[in-house]
DNA sequence: ACCGAAGTGGAGGGAAGTCGTCCACTAGCT
DNA sequence: AGCTAGTGGACGACTTCCCTCCACTTCGGT
C-alpha cells in the first residue's frame, strides 16, 4: 500500500513530498507534533495546498512521519545486529546512533498528542514491536555476555532512549548537542555489569511501555 | 514582599491560594506551562475567577510556581548538605530526592515557554544560581572524594537532572514512577568515578546553561 | 446572631490562531 | 505543444483560551 502513492508520483512532487517529511520529523522533534501545518510548509519550501495534498489531515502526517523513523531505526538495529558479533556493542551503538539521528522514538513514547493518533495504528505498531524485539535480543545477550547489567529490561532502555532524545536546551546548539552524547556515555556506562547501585523494582519489559489510555 | 499578601489572607483564601499553587505544579510539570488556566482551577477545585484574582496573570503564577519549586529544592540542597559529610552522597542523595519532589527544574530549563517568563525574573535567577551553586560545591567535592567521574561539571548533572525528571509514560503510574527511580539508580552508577567510556567534548558547567534567546 | 468586607465562581465578550478548501496558475511529461 | 498533475497561499469558518465582571456566599469580629 506503499507503493503507489510514492512511485506514481511525478518527480518534483516526490521531491516535494520528501521535503515534507523531512521538515516535518525536525519540526515535530523540536516543538512537539502540534505545531501549526503552515510552519511545517515553510520549513519544507512548499504551500500548505501542497502539504494537505499530500497529506489529508494532521494525522496522517504525523503517522507518514512516525512510520519513516521507525523504519529507519529499524534498518539501523538490524544492520547493526548484523555486523556486530557481541550484543552489548550492537547496543550501545544503537544508543550512540539514536542521538545522530535525532530520532523520536519519543514521538511514540513521550508525547502526549502523537501518542494518542498513533495508538490506533497496527502498522504503526508493528514496527514498534519490532523494533523492542530487537533490543530485547540486544539486551539478552548482553546480560548473557557479562557486559549489560542484568536487573534491566529493554523497556528500561526505552525508556532511557526516549528520555534522552528529548531536546535538550542550552546556550549554544552544540552545546546542547554535545551535552546530549555525554548524556548518552554516562548511560552507559550506568548500563554497563559493573558493581554498582542496586535498581528498585523490577526490570521494565517492553510490555510496560503499552501505551496507557490517559487524560484526556 | 511576600509577607503582606500571605499573611493578610483570610483563612480560606489563603486555603484557596494554597491549593492553586500546589495544582499548577503538579499540571504544569505533567503538561507544560501553558494549560488553560481553567484547568488549573478546576484542579484546584476553584473558581478561575479565584485563580485570577490571587494570580494577576498566567505569568504571575508560572513565576509562583518556579519560586516556590527554587526555594524547595535549595532548602532540601541545604540540609542535605548539613547532613552528609561526603559530597558524593550528598549528591546522590539530591538527585535521588529530586524524582520524589518531582520538581521541575525543568520548567526553568527545558519548557520553551516558562524560560521566556522566567529568563527576566532576577530573583528567579538568583535562586537557580544558589541552587546551582550548591550543586557545583557537591560536584567538586565529589570529584576531590574520587567518587564521581571527574570529566563532568554540575551542568552536565543538571541537564541530566532536567531530562531524568520529565515526565515517563507508561502503562501505570506506579511503572512511570518505579522507571524514573530506576533511570536515577542507572544514572547514578554512570556518574560514579569507575573505569569507563570516556565522554565526548568537555565538562559542562552551570554557565553553558544559560538560557538561550530562541525561537520565535 | 448579625453585618460588612473579603472572597468566590463561572458565564460570556472578544482576541488569537488554525484548519483545510479552493482556484488561478505553473511546470513536468509524452 | 498541449494536457494534466502539481502548486501556493488567500480566506471564511471554527475552535480555543483569556480574563473581566458581578451577583452571590462565607468569614470573622462585635
Amino acid at each position: 500500500m506503499t507503493a503507489d502513492p510514492e512511485t506514481t508520483l511525478r518527480a518534483d512532487a516526490r521531491r516535494n513530498r520528501d521535503q515534507i517529511l523531512a521538515a516535518a520529523k525536525t519540526i515535530f522533534a523540536v516543538s512537539g507534533p502540534e505545531v501549526p501545518m503552515e510552519e511545517i510548509a515553510r520549513a519544507a519550501g512548499v504551500g500548505v495546498g501542497t502539504l494537505y495534498r499530500r497529506f489529508p489531515d494532521r494525522d496522517a502526517l504525523v503517522r507518514a512521519v512516525a512510520m519513516d523513523n521507525f523504519e529507519r531505526v529499524l534498518i539501523d538495529a538490524r544492520t547493526i545486529a548484523a555486523e556486530e558479533t557481541s550484543p552489548w556493542r550492537a547496543l550501545e551503538r544503537l544508543l550512540r546512533q539514536s542521538v545522530e539521528l535525532q530520532l523520536s522514538i519519543q514521538l511514540a513514547m513521550v508525547s502526549h498528542r502523537a501518542l494518542v493518533i498513533l495508538k490506533g495504528d497496527p502498522e504503526v505498531r508493528r514496527l514498534r514491536d519490532e523494533i523492542l524485539a530487537v533490543v530485547e535480543d540486544f539486551v539478552r545477550g548482553a546480560q548473557a555476555e557479562g557486559k549489560l547489567r542484568p536487573d534491566v529490561g529493554a523497556g528500561d532502555i526505552a525508556i532511557l532512549f526516549a528520555t534522552l532524545l528529548r531536546q535538550v536546551r542550552a546556550k549554544a546548539p552544540e552545546v546542547a548537542e554535545m551535552a546530549a552524547r555525554r548524556c548518552v556515555g554516562i548511560m552507559i556506562d550506568g548500563l554497563s555489569a559493573r558493581p554498582g547501585t542496586e535498581l528498585p523494582g523490577r526490570p521494565i519489559t517492553s510490555d510496560d511501555l503499552d501505551p496507557a489510555d490517559d487524560h484526556g
